[in-house]
RNA sequence: GCCCCAGUAGCUCAAAGGAUAGAGCACCGGACUUCUAAUCCGUAGGUUGGGGGUUCGAGUCCCUCCUGGGGUGCCA
C-alpha cells in the first residue's frame, strides 16, 4: 500500500508524463500553506527551467489534465509563480483512512527485500556503571532496531561491550596492587581458579575510577596496565579468570540497567568475542600485503590519494603486542559478515568516533572483509552537554548515574500524580508502575525528539517535565483515547465505518493520520527516530483538538458517533505503534 | 596547524532549495455541572552569528570571517 502522498505523487507524475514532461516533477508533499490547500506540487518551477517554459504555463497544463471530477480533488488551484495546490474531497479522505484502518500494518508497507541488519548500539563498558552519557546510544539504538524490525528487516541488536581494552589492564593492575595475594596474580598458577567472584559490582564501581586515576598520574602504572592488557589478550590464565569475573558481574548489572530502560539486546557480545578471530585475520591481512611495520606497530594504510586531511593508519597491533578496538572492530565486522551474514551494520555510537569508524570501514572494504554490497554505517549521535555547553565527561567520575536519573524522573512523576490526585485511589503497585512509565516516557522522548546528529543540553527540568511536548503528553493522549473506547464499549458502542470528515479538527486529524507511512519511511531511510517523535507529537496534538471540538460520547448522530469512535481507535493504534517504535511503554490509565 | 559539526524567538529545539521561518517552555489573557484541564484556544515575541556569491526563489547550496564544540598513530 502506498502512502497518501505517494499515491498523489504517482497521479501527478503520470500527469506530468502525459503532458510531455519528466515524471520526477510530480512529487507531492504536504502543504506548508494549509490555508491554500492540503497538498502541494512544486514541480512546475524546476520543470520550467529544464524545458525553457514559463512555470505557470506548465502548472496550468498539469492542472487542466488532472481529474476535475469530484472523486478525488475538491480543489485544484494554481498560485504564485507556479505552485499547484491540492485539496482532497472529504469522501476520498474518509475512504483512504478506512483503507488504512482495515490494514493490519496501518498502511505501512514492509520492505520488499528484507536485509539481515546488525545494530550495534550498546556502548556500555565493563566495570563502569552506566551514567547519563549512555542514555542516547541505548535509547536511539533501541528505536532504530525496533523500526527496522517493523519495516521487515531481519534485525540483530548487539550491545558490543567495551571489555577488551587498556581499561581492563588498569583494573587488573589496580587489583594486583590491592590484593597481591589473590591466586590470579600468581604467575605459576594456571588454575583452576575460584568459581566465586572476588569482587562485587559495587567494588568495581569504586575500583575503576581509582585504577584510571592512578594509571593516568603514574606512567609506570600505565605501563603495567598495558602489559597486563597484552597478557590478558594473549591468554594469561589468572588474568582471564579474574577478567571473566568482572565481566560477569558487570553484565549482570548492565542487564538490569538496560532492562530498566526497556532496552533489550539479542546478543551480549563484546570486543573480547572477536579476540579468537584476531590472529587469523591479521595473518590474512599480512599475507594479502595490506600491512606494514611502523615504529614497532603493525599498521594498515588506509589513506586515499584525494584525502583532504591526514588519515592515520589503522593500528592492528601496538608495539607492545596488544590490540586496540580498531582491530577488534574489524574482526567483529568479519564475524558479522561471515557468521551472521550481515548485509547492513549500523553503529549507533557518538560522533566523536567518526574518524575511528572511517578508518575501520575503509580497512574493511579495502581488504575485502566487507564486500562492496554490504553496508557499514556510523549512525552517530551528538553528545549530551551540560548547561555550560561543555560535554559530560564519559571517562572521569562525577557524572550522574543512570539509576539515579531514572529514580529522579520516577519520583517527579509520582509527585505530579499526587498533585492532580488522579491516582489517589489506585493500588500502590499500579501507581508505581504508572510513575515508572511516565518518568521513562519523559526521559526517552526528551532524547528522541532531538535530531540524532546534534548535541543537546542535558537539563533535568526537561526530563521531569510532563506538559507540552513531552512523553507524558503522548501517554496521556493515548490513554485518553483508550478510555473513550472503553467507556463507549461499556455503553454498547463500537467503532464503525469512517465517514467523510465534517469538522475541521476531524479533517486535519485524518490528514495527519494518513502521514504515518511517510513519517516511518523518513525515519527508516535516515535512521533518525526524531522524525517519528515529531510525527507522534503533531498527531497527538491533532487528536486533542479533535477531542475538544467533537464530544464523541454525547454525539446524537449514531453514524457520526461510530465514525468518531473509529477515528479514535485508529489514532490509538497508530499512537501505540509509534510509541512502541520509540521504545516507550504506555500505562493502562494515568 | 589540519579536518568535521553547530550557531534560528528570553530558553530548549523544528523547518528534503519553495509561498507568510514553526513548536514547546517561560510570560500575558481565555475555556472544566459535559468522554481525564498532564488538555484546548488566543496575545506577544525574529534584520536565521557577520559579509559576499549561485538561483526565478536561500535558514537550507558555495566562498570568507567570527564564536562554540569535537577529532587529529599506539585510550575508548
Amino acid at each position: 500500500m502506498q502512502s497518501l502522498t505517494q499515491h498523489l505523487t504517482t497521479l501527478l507524475s503520470d500527469t506530468f508524463a502525459a503532458a510531455g514532461y519528466d515524471r520526477s516533477y510530480g512529487e507531492v508533499v504536504v502543504s506548508n500553506r494549509p490555508d491554500l490547500g492540503q497538498f502541494q506540487c512544486n514541480g512546475a518551477l524546476p520543470a520550467a527551467k529544464a524545458y525553457g517554459q514559463k512555470p505557470r504555463d506548465i502548472a496550468q497544463q498539469i492542472v487542466e489534465r488532472l481529474p476535475q471530477s469530484a472523486d478525488i480533488f475538491a480543489d485544484i488551484s494554481l498560485a504564485g509563480p507556479g505552485f499547484i495546490n491540492l485539496t482532497l474531497t472529504d469522501a476520498f479522505l474518509g475512504q483512504w483512512l478506512q483503507t488504512m484502518a482495515d490494514n493490519p500494518r496501518l498502511g505501512v508497507a514492509a520492505v520488499t527485500t528484507p536485509q539481515r541488519v546488525v545494530v550495534d548500539y550498546g556502548g556500555a563498558n565493563v566495570a563502569k556503571p552506566m551514567h547519563v552519557g549512555h542514555l542516547r546510544a541505548g535509547i536511539i539504538g533501541e528505536s532504530i532496531k525496533r523500526l527496522f524490525r517493523f519495516m521487515g528487516d531481519d534485525v540483530i541488536g548487539d550491545v558490543h561491550l567495551g571489555d577488551w581494552g587498556t581499561q581492563m589492564g588498569m583494573i587488573i593492575v589496580e587489583l594486583a596492587h590491592r590484593h597481591p595475594d589473590w591466586p590470579y596474580f600468581d604467575t605459576d598458577n594456571t588454575g583452576p581458579f575460584p568459581a566465586e567472584s572476588p569482587i562485587t559490582l559495587t567494588d568495581l564501581e569504586e575500583v575503576y575510577p581509582a585504577a584510571s586515576a592512578r594509571a593516568k598520574s603514574d606512567p609506570t602504572v600505565m605501563e603495567a596496565a598495558r602489559q597486563a592488557t597484552m597478557e590478558l589478550q594473549n591468554g594469561h590464565p589468572g588474568y582471564r579468570a579474574l577478567w571473566q569475573h568482572f565481566v560477569d558481574v558487570s553484565v549482570a548489572g548492565l542487564r538490569e540497567d538496560y532492562g530498566a530502560l526497556d532496552i533489550h539486546f539479542d546478543l551480549w557480545l563484546g570486543e573480547s568475542d572477536a579476540n579468537d578471530h584476531v590472529e587469523e585475520m591479521i595473518a590474512r591481512l599480512q599475507a594479502q600485503g595490506y600491512t606494514s611495520e611502523s615504529q614497532g606497530a603493525l599498521i594498515m594504510d588506509i589513506s586515499l590519494p584525494d584525502d583532504n586531511e591526514p588519515m592515520p593508519p589503522l593500528i592492528l597491533r601496538k608495539s607492545d603486542g596488544a590490540v586496540m578496538y580498531g582491530t577488534t572492530d574489524l574482526a567483529t565486522i568479519d564475524l558479522r559478515v561471515q557468521e551472521l551474514r550481515a548485509q547492513l551494520i549500523l553503529y549507533v555510537v557518538d560522533h566523536r568516533q567518526q574518524q575511528h569508524f572511517k578508518q575501520v570501514f575503509r580497512a574493511a572494504y579495502k581488504s575485502g572483509i566487507t564486500p562492496p554490497q554490504v553496508g557499514l554505517e556510523h549512525n552517530y549521535f551528538g553528545t549530551m552537554n551540560g548547561k555550560d555547553g561543555k560535554p559530560f565527561k564519559t571517562r572521569a567520575g562525577g557524572v550522574m548515574k543512570l539509576k539515579d536519573l531514572i529514580q529522579l524522573v520516577i519520583e517527579a512523576a509520582l509527585a505530579r500524580m499526587a498533585e492532580s490526585h488522579v491516582a489517589d485511589e489506585y493500588e500502590e503497585a499500579e501507581r508505581l508502575e504508572i510513575a515508572r512509565r511516565v518518568g521513562l516516557a519523559a526521559l526517552k522522548y526528551a532524547d528522541l525528539m532531538n535530531q540524532r546528529t546534534k548535541d543537546y543540553i542535558f537539563d533535568l527540568d526537561r526530563f521531569s517535565s510532563f506538559e507540552g511536548r513531552t512523553g507524558p503528553y503522548l501517554l496521556y493522549t493515548t490513554v485518553r483515547a483508550r478510555s473513550i473506547l472503553t467507556k463507549a464499549a461499556a455503553q454498547g458502542l463500537e467503532p464503525g465505518a469512517l465517514l467523510p470528515p465534517t469538522v475541521d479538527a476531524e479533517r486535519t486529524l485524518l490528514l495527519q493520520l494518513a502521514q504515518l507511512p511517510d513519517a516511518l519511511r523518513m525515519a527508516y531511510e535516515t535512521r533518525m527516530p526524531n522524525h517519528m517523535a515529531d510525527y507522534i507529537y503533531t498527531l497527538a496534538n491533532e487528536f486533542n483538538r479533535f477531542y475538544n471540538a467533537c464530544h464523541i460520547l454525547s454525539a446524537t448522530d449514531t453514524a457520526v458517533q461510530s465514525s468518531w469512535l473509529g477515528i479514535t481507535q485508529l489514532f490509538a493504534r497508530v499512537s501505540e505503534l509509534v510509541l512502541m517504535l520509540l521504545g516507550i511503554e504506555i500505562p493502562e490509565r494515568m
